[in-house]
RNA sequence: GCGCCCGUAGCUCAGCUGGAUAGAGCACCGGCCUUCGAAGCCGGGUGUCGCAGGUUCGAAUCCUGCCGGGCGCACCA
């Protein structure tokens, strides 16, 4: 935990320019701080001395310099020098600097107020997981741990669309293409992995469509079934939705990939909550009935493109649009259509205002599923159970819905303008991610290698298909894994029990789906490899547990051998010396793992302000990556110098504590063994 | 046409609010298991940071314009 040092220092800084230069709050530069590439340069850098060189008319060293010697004394700062480059750099001691986190009593950062909500999976409920989806959990997931980790409130929400094409159009598969009953519905849901089905099924009813595009009636006939209720082909739908986000529930929670409440699209739609928006934007004008033109008839909402102002006109292919008289066109999105049914964005709209508070109407709620750490909340349309906390209502809102959502997520935070709260829309973020695809080696494991010559083949990756069942099962992709981590493990372990071996290679199997589906950043179409994924060597999450397992064997030995505990070591620590830590011997590796290991804060912070959880993995990954290196070069149990062995041990126990914290967050769980 | 994203080593990618010699992994070659576990460690090299300007003491990072690729701009969800 260093931040709330960092802002010390900077306060501190701000002072020391301020009485030396009589700077002002205004004229204050920012400080901002790094750190030098060793241990040796110092623990943390800033270049304030160049940013004041031209000011002050004075060269960037001798700036440091009069800062250095006007710096005075700062809690935790044993030393501040101004290196030759002009760098100023600070020491920090060392001693204290550990023994203040190993008993955690060093300061943490207070979390801004108000509740966060995050949006994420929403999987259609028609068909089984895809590796894309599971992009969007791990991401999503990650998010709210993180969020969690920094003391922020966290609701997470699963949207279920249960009223929409793709849910309709398995129905159409069932019922119309394979005149099921839905008493025979039901009895294939027993007698088959459902969600497996309906992806075959799924992917035929599109093929059927391909042939004979009339047949594409039968959809329109059975979302309208669906949407009123009362008939058999609703209750299939509802019966589908239902059993298939009970899978997806189970494929996440393999994942360790979990929710506080599914809100049901069907519930929104049977509520009115449309009606109650539609009441407050058409209060505010932020949407308006167009009379003229081909959207006469509609309700529109105007949409700005936030262009700064009015850049030079080329009029010149506008030309015949003379009726409009601006030069501009005006465009307008429907949000009610001329028959008087709502578009999707109107739903999203109404959607996003309970989430922010300001609907003024609220869903009813029953128990979905029991689960260990208590029942998991649905929203329904009527009667529902009482005892569910409050939903809703949040002061901050993160969509995470992948980059073609983009335009309907900025509509989102128009209308929230539109309808007067700014502020609201300022707090509506969308959390967007580019697309999984496959790379060409997968897709012809497969069996679905474009053909050769196509515009397909010639493309970088093969786009994943639900529609053509193309694509990598989350499920299947999870046991590959597993059955690969269990060979590995009982090789490993030949004397430990199938149920430990078990419990092993699912960790594993977590750890190296989702390192990998966070470790690039969002804007990265993802070109999924089988056998890249599968790898548990080099950059991989697999390899942070390994780490992990390994510092934790040490302190297991230290038990058994010498009866010492993690506790022991650090209590003893006071009365050592304190040269193996404060790198006498010129050797500041110790010291190195410790400072970085409480980086973790800061990296948090950097990861909520940026949304991107690459930077997660990447220190998690170093930070591994610098024990092993120590683990290889240093030895600790069998140290002969007491002092020098305790403080290794001591630094371990931070940085283990760091990495497993961090690993936490990625969702990942440290084997005993591995 | 307009908007957003991507372009960094052979491949896949990091590089945060500009700052000290541009980094990882994979692949390739060589070394290290009688000392805390080799899913590991050490060594070996390659870069017009897409191109061209600009801002700056300083640019992979910020700005502008190009080039190449992707996505989005429905009375579909």
């Amino acid at each position: 935990m260093i931040l709330p040092f960092q802002q010390q220092l900077r306060a501190h800084l701000h002072q020391v320019l301020t009485t030396l230069y009589g700077l002002t709050p205004e004229t204050l530069p920012a400080i901002v701080l790094e750190y030098p590439p060793t241990r040796a340069l110092g623990d943390l850098a800033t270049p304030v001395a160049f940013e004041l060189a031209r000011r002050l008319k004075k060269a960037p060293r001798a700036i440091a310099q009069e800062i250095v010697t006007g710096f005075g004394a700062l809690d935790g700062v044993r030393l501040i020098q101004a290196a030759p480059s002009g760098h100023l750099n600070v020491f920090l001691d060392r001693v204290p600097f550990l023994l203040a986190r190993l008993r955690q009593d060093a300061a943490t950062l207070p979390p801004p107020s108000g509740k966060a909500i995050v949006e994420h999976t929403a999987i259609n409920p028609n068909k089984a997981a895809h590796i894309g989806h599971l992009r969007n959990s791990a991401l999503g997931d990650t998010l709210v741990r993180v969020l969690r980790y920094r003391g922020i409130p966290v609701e997470v929400q699963n949207y279920i669309d249960d009223t929409g094409v793709q849910v309709a159009d398995v129905v159409v598969g069932f019922r119309v293409i394979e005149g099921k009953s839905l008493a025979e519905i039901r009895a294939i849901a027993e007698t088959t992995r459902f969600d497996y089905h309906c992806w075959d099924l799924y992917a035929r009813v599109g093929e059927w469509y391909g042939d004979d595009k009339t047949r594409l009636e039968h959809r329109a006939r059975m979302l309208h079934d669906i949407e009123h209720g009362g008939n058999e082909n609703a209750e299939a739908a509802a019966f589908i939705a239902d059993r298939i986000v009970r899978t997806h529930l189970a494929t996440m929670a393999r994942l360790n990939v979990d929710y506080d409440l599914l809100t049901w699209e069907g519930d929104i739609l049977r509520l009115k909550f449309w009606a109650q928006a539609f009441e407050v934007l058409k209060a505010s004008g932020a949407v308006f009935f167009q009379t003229e033109g081909r959207l006469a008839g509609c309700w529109v909402m105007p949409i700005h493109d936030d262009v700064t102002d009015a850049a030079p006109a080329e009029a010149t292919e506008t030309a015949d649009a003379t009726e409009d008289g601006d030069d501009a066109e005006q465009r307008e999105k429907v949000i009610v259509r001329s028959n008087g049914t709502v578009t999707y964005v109107g739903k999203d709209i109404a959607y996003q205002f309970w989430k922010l508070g300001l609907l003024g109407r609220d869903f009813n709620y029953r128990v979905f599923a029991e689960r260990p750490q208590g029942p998991l909340w649905a929203t329904c349309t009527e009667g529902g159970q009482t005892g569910h906390p409050p939903y809703g209502g949040a002061a901050y809102v993160y969509n995470v819905i992948d980059v073609r959502q983009s335009y309907l997520q900025k509509l989102l935070k128009q209308a929230l303008i539109a309808a007067g709260h700014p502020e609201a829309s300022e707090h509506s973020h969308h959390f967007s991610y580019e697309m999984v695809a496959l790379s060409h080696a997968t897709a012809r494991e497969l069996g679905h290698a474009p053909a050769p010559g196509s515009e397909e083949a010639k493309k970088p990756f093969v786009e994943v298909s639900g529609r053509k069942g193309l694509g990598v099962k989350a499920d299947d992709l999870l046991d590959t894994l597993i059955s690969k981590a269990r060979t590995e493990v009982a090789n490993r372990n030949p004397e430990a029990a199938d149920a430990d071996v078990a419990r092993t290679a699912h960790m594993i199997a977590v750890a190296a789906v989702r390192y990998f589906l966070i470790k690039f950043t969002r804007g990265k179409i993802i070109a999924f490899d089988l056998d890249e994924a599968l790898s548990f060597e080099g950059e991989s999450g697999p390899y942070v547990q390994y780490a992990v397992v390994r510092a934790n064997n040490i302190f297991q030995k230290l038990q058994q051998r010498d009866g010492v505990d993690e506790a022991a070591v650090v209590a003893s620590l006071p009365s050592l010396s304190p040269d193996a830590l404060n790198g006498e011997d010129g050797d500041h590796d110790l010291w190195a793992l410790v400072l970085e290991a409480a980086r973790l804060d800061e990296i948090v912070d950097q990861v909520i302000r940026s949304l991107e959880f690459s930077v997660l993995a990447k220190y998690a990954f170093s930070l591994a990556q610098a024990f092993n290196a120590f683990y290889h070069r240093s030895q600790i149990l069998n140290e002969e110098r007491d002092d020098v062995r305790r403080w290794r041990a001591a630094a371990i126990v931070y940085l283990r504590r760091q990495l497993t914290q961090a690993l936490d967050l990625m969702g990942v769980a440290v084997p005993s063994r591995m």
